[in-house]
RNA sequence: GGGCGAAUAGCUCAGUUGGGAGAGCGCUUCCCUUACAAGGAAGAUGUCGGGGGUUCAAGUCCCUCUUCGCCCA
């Protein structure tokens, strides 16, 4: 050991190392995993951000999480793999380079679709992919050479693979549905792409008149330029008040059309007035009703978002809120605008262009669910793969058991271009891997290739598998599939998991993960939702400037629990700054007195403190080990945080320092300890915090290259010693009453003084053994011990009493006794609020039957002490009094 | 509308099978004691959201109400 620790600086300053030592891991390839037979394996994928994206706080969460598990599960000697990459984000990344050529006026038409992907490649080399970058800086130990790109060579031959494996199963099917349609990016979106805000609009009630002349229909509406489209009046069967009616005809107005009042269950009587419109060709729930009742579907707004010719002649060319005003400014001249009532309602936009969205019947590719579904079902059912936490299990199955068919079909250029081909000769639909010239059906060479790519989800489901390889049969998928969890947030249990759990079962027979741990979502400090739209976004990359990496990730990971949603705040990064800063301080010290240190491999408890420490720190590692393989990853921090701080640096050392001051045995003993509790600590801490670890490690003595490669600590079970533990807590209770007596006499810190011990038997012998402990950690002078003292002594002296002993101070006669009375009086209230419960519950003979033993003993033993405490403060009294 | 979650110290949150209410921040007092002032020591602070119920015993289990948040429709 060198001397020039002791001329390391006071503060931590994680700028100065953390780059240091990511490049000395990454230049050691310990990122790196591979296929070892004889290794067990862990693995993870990371679920692949954007391209386009860059780092948040919720990224930072999800993949500390991730790095936290991977390198605790390293250290434990597996083989590895946490796999990164990212997803080529069909609309987002189209998004970006079409309002990057905006800027020249041009358009991608303009460009062409070859030219503009040429573009967008050339973007996403550029700017793609930044967030990777900003992972390093988060110290996440993944696998770069694995790194990963939906679009890459091979990940595209998963994806047309799988693509045809369904189409030839029959699971792909064209079909014209209500689909989220962007007016705006002219295409389909997924249902996750739309961003619900509330609005505040009206609801328009509309007078339908019958055809027979016996009166009206009111139904309301909050689109009433969709009226235009409607093909029935709905009404709930159950509904008296409209039973008569059904059935019956009725004259849409603004047209000429007639349309039929019908029954269908899915109509909420509450709302307006019972009966609604249905307009099957814009709205989702209206377009199930049109498929149970056989309605015509009429499309009266187009994919620009303005009316189509179907809506006649007096709105066709119109936009749709033009065409708004316009059917209600002449509903109004005809008298069929019953009232106009405001309404708050919740309505979809493009999370992209933040353009309303249309639902709009529309030719698309869908793949059918029920059967990939099924299987998805059960692996969750039979408990093979688990959510933590375990609600959302039922999120999951909830949704899986009413699926619906999944719109795979994007109208983008940017994506996985459908490998579908239509013949014009024969009509016939072929999917193939590569570049088809004739058709499969009639062998005619007349075969065009679908314009559409895939939804980027089709693509990300395979993500657990298609990285490691397949379709090929590779050793990496052989050996590290399935995975071990799957990390990620709550919304995309539908698109994502779900996903990836049907197709690993539909393509491999297997599962992709074997854990679902689904992390919180995190707020701002007034507990709103971050997001960059709203500006309440905290850049974590900011944070890492300020206060360091290592501190980020371990606050967050205090936070990563399984309830609550996390409300973060710098206070708390700042906090956790603090707590590195007291770790290295605390190492700084023990390497001071690590000159002309031998490790020694044994390491045993020479004292009451050593077999406490030993104690304590196993009983950590039992809890980090515990909580991590449960993702209580808050429990393992805050354990630790624990252990560090309160007890590790609070006592241990404090304790060690007169012991470093002691002969040959005694320093080499508390050196022994310090190193080795230290160093343990250090292990058991670096997958949370893996700079200031490797930073202090490496300064220790140690064998082996780096600390995430070196052995993860496991618990010693013959080392936890709840004697100890007891004893050690009587010590420190003295302690902390003499510090509390020397307060209230306002002693100076640095001044000795003196006290006198009444105990008996064993805690007599037990302060006798650690006199020296007390006595440095109190700042006492003399201590002397007796079986009991004489009230004219008592009387001159101040005291403290704990169960089983009390604490005089020699205050030479100049007590302030009004003081010192007042005191008592204040103890002997608290003390008594405190005794009135327990004595109530032994009172109460029900309770002295009925509750088990060991209940009531405890009960008797907390009566006894506090009772014993009061009666010394009324012995106390009565002498002060005299 | 359906489902889920939350309500504990001024603030942010822990509280595992029911059995003496905790932490961090903030606050008060004292202290630069040779690891650390990004620190140390000593303190103060709670009708555990309201109301019922089960139990010898409820922050913890059940019912109900209120208020927030999220997901789905």
């Amino acid at each position: 050991m060198s001397n020039t620790t002791q001329q390391l600086p006071t503060v931590y300053n994680p700028a100065e190392v953390e780059k240091k030592w990511y490049d000395y891991w990454q230049d050691k390839n310990y990122f790196h995993a591979d296929v070892k037979e004889s290794k067990p394996e862990y693995c993870i994928t990371i679920p692949p951000p954007n391209v386009t994206g860059s780092l948040h706080i919720g990224h930072a969460l999800c993949y500390t999480i991730q790095d936290v598990l991977t390198r605790w599960k390293r250290m434990q000697g597996y083989e590895t793999l946490c796999l990164p990459g990212t997803d080529h984000a069909g609309i987002a990344t189209q998004n970006k380079v079409e309002q990057q050529i905006a800027e020249q006026g041009l358009s991608r038409h303009d460009l062409g679709r070859e030219e503009f992907l040429k573009r967008v490649w050339a973007w996403k080399e550029e700017y793609g992919g930044q967030i990777l970058h900003q992972f390093k800086t988060m110290g996440f130990s993944f696998d770069w050479s694995r790194e990963r790109f939906t679009m890459d060579a091979g990940y595209v031959d998963a994806v047309l693979e799988s693509f045809v494996r369904l189409f030839n199963r029959g699971l792909i099917y064209r079909g014209a549905r209500v689909i989220n349609w962007c007016p705006r990016c002219h295409t389909a979106i997924s249902d996750i792409e739309v961003e619900y805000v509330e609005q505040h609009s009206h609801l328009w009630y509309i007078s339908y008149p019958y055809e027979d002349g016996s009166g009206y229909v009111v139904v309301a509406t909050t689109r009433p330029e969709t009226m235009l489209g409607d093909t029935a009046v709905t009404v709930n069967p159950n509904d008296e008040r409209y039973r008569d009616m059904v059935g019956k005809s009725v004259k849409l107005p603004l047209t000429n059309r007639m349309i039929p009042v019908i029954a269908d269950e899915f109509v909420d009587m509450e709302f307006g007035t019972g009966a609604v419109k249905a307009t099957p060709a814009h709205d989702p729930n209206d377009f199930e009703i049109g498929l149970r009742h056989n309605l015509p579907q009429v499309v009266v707004i187009g994919p620009d978002g303005s009316m189509t010719q179907e809506a006649g002649p007096d709105y066709e060319g119109l936009d749709r809120y033009v065409a708004r005003e316009k059917v209600v400014t002449d509903l109004q001249t005809q008298g069929l605008i019953e009232k106009i009532e405001d309404y708050t309602h919740s309505v979809g936009t493009c999370e992209r262009c933040h353009t309303t969205i249309e639902p709009l019947l529309s030719e698309q590719w869908f793949c059918k669910m029920r059967e990939l579904a099924a299987p998805a079902i059960d692996v969750v059912k039979e408990g093979k793969i688990k959510f933590f936490p375990e609600r959302y299990a039922a999120i999951y199955l909830d949704w899986m058991e009413n699926i619906r068919d999944w719109c795979i079909s994007r109208q983008l250029w940017w994506g996985h271009r459908i490998p579908i081909w239509k013949c014009d000769d024969c009509g016939q639909y072929t999917a193939a891997k590569s570049q088809l010239d004739a058709c499969s059906k009639c062998g005619g060479c007349n075969v065009t290739q679908d314009p559409d790519v895939l939804d980027t989800w089709f693509s990300s489901a395979l993500w657990p598998f298609a990285t490691l390889g397949w379709p090929q049969k590779t050793a990496e998928l052989e050996y590290f599939y399935p995975t071990d969890v799957l990390v990620t947030a709550r919304e995309i249990i539908y698109l994502w998991v779900a996903r990836m759990i049907f197709s690993s079962l539909e393509y491999l027979d297997e599962i992709p993960f074997k854990d679902v741990y689904i992390y919180a979502t995190v707020l701002n400090e007034e507990g709103k939702r971050m997001s960059k739209s709203l500006g309440t976004g905290v850049d974590p990359l900011v944070l890492v400037d300020k206060f360091g990496a290592d501190a980020l990730r371990f606050a967050l990971m205090q936070q990563a629990g399984k309830n609550q949603d996390i409300r973060f705040s710098d206070k708390r990064v700042e906090n956790v700054r603090n707590f590195g800063n007291k770790i290295w301080n605390a190492s700084r010290f023990v390497m001071m007195n690590l000159e002309n240190f031998e490790v020694s491999s044994n390491c045993t408890a020479a004292n009451l403190a050593d077999r406490w420490i030993l104690s304590r720190l196993n009983r950590t590692i039992r809890t980090v080990n515990e909580s991590l393989a449960e993702y209580d990853i808050d429990d393992a921090s805050n354990a630790l945080y624990e252990f560090i701080w309160s007890e590790f640096c609070d006592w241990y050392i404090e304790l060690a320092k007169p012991r470093l001051r002691g002969d040959d045995d005694e320093q080499s003993q508390a050196r022994n300890m310090l190193y080795h509790v230290l160093e343990t600590t250090m292990r058991l801490l670096h997958p949370i915090t893996p700079f200031i670890t490797e930073q202090i490690w490496q300064a220790m003595p140690h064998e082996g290259d780096s600390i995430m490669v070196a052995r993860f600590p496991e618990v010693e079970e013959s080392l936890i010693d709840d004697a100890a533990e007891s004893e050690m807590n009587v010590v420190m209770d003295i302690v902390r009453a003499v510090r509390n007596l020397r307060a209230e006499l306002g002693v100076s810190p640095g001044k000795p003084v003196d006290v006198r011990v009444v105990a008996k038997d064993d805690i007599k012998s037990l302060v006798e053994r650690s006199a020296d402990s007390i006595k440095a950690l109190a700042r006492i002078g003399q201590m002397s011990y007796s079986d009991d003292i004489d009230d004219s002594e008592k009387s001159k002296s101040l005291s403290a009493n704990l169960a089983g002993v009390d604490i005089y101070i020699d205050m030479a006669g100049v007590i302030d006794v009004d003081k010192e009375l007042a005191r008592i009086a204040a103890e002997f209230d608290a003390i008594s609020k405190e005794l009135a419960p327990h004595e109530a519950k032994l009172a109460n003979e029900q309770f002295v039957s009925r509750a088990p033993a060991a209940i009531i003993d405890k009960e008797r033993r907390i009566v006894e002490e506090l009772t014993e405490k009061k009666q010394k403060l009324v012995e106390r009294k009565q002498l002060l009094s005299r």
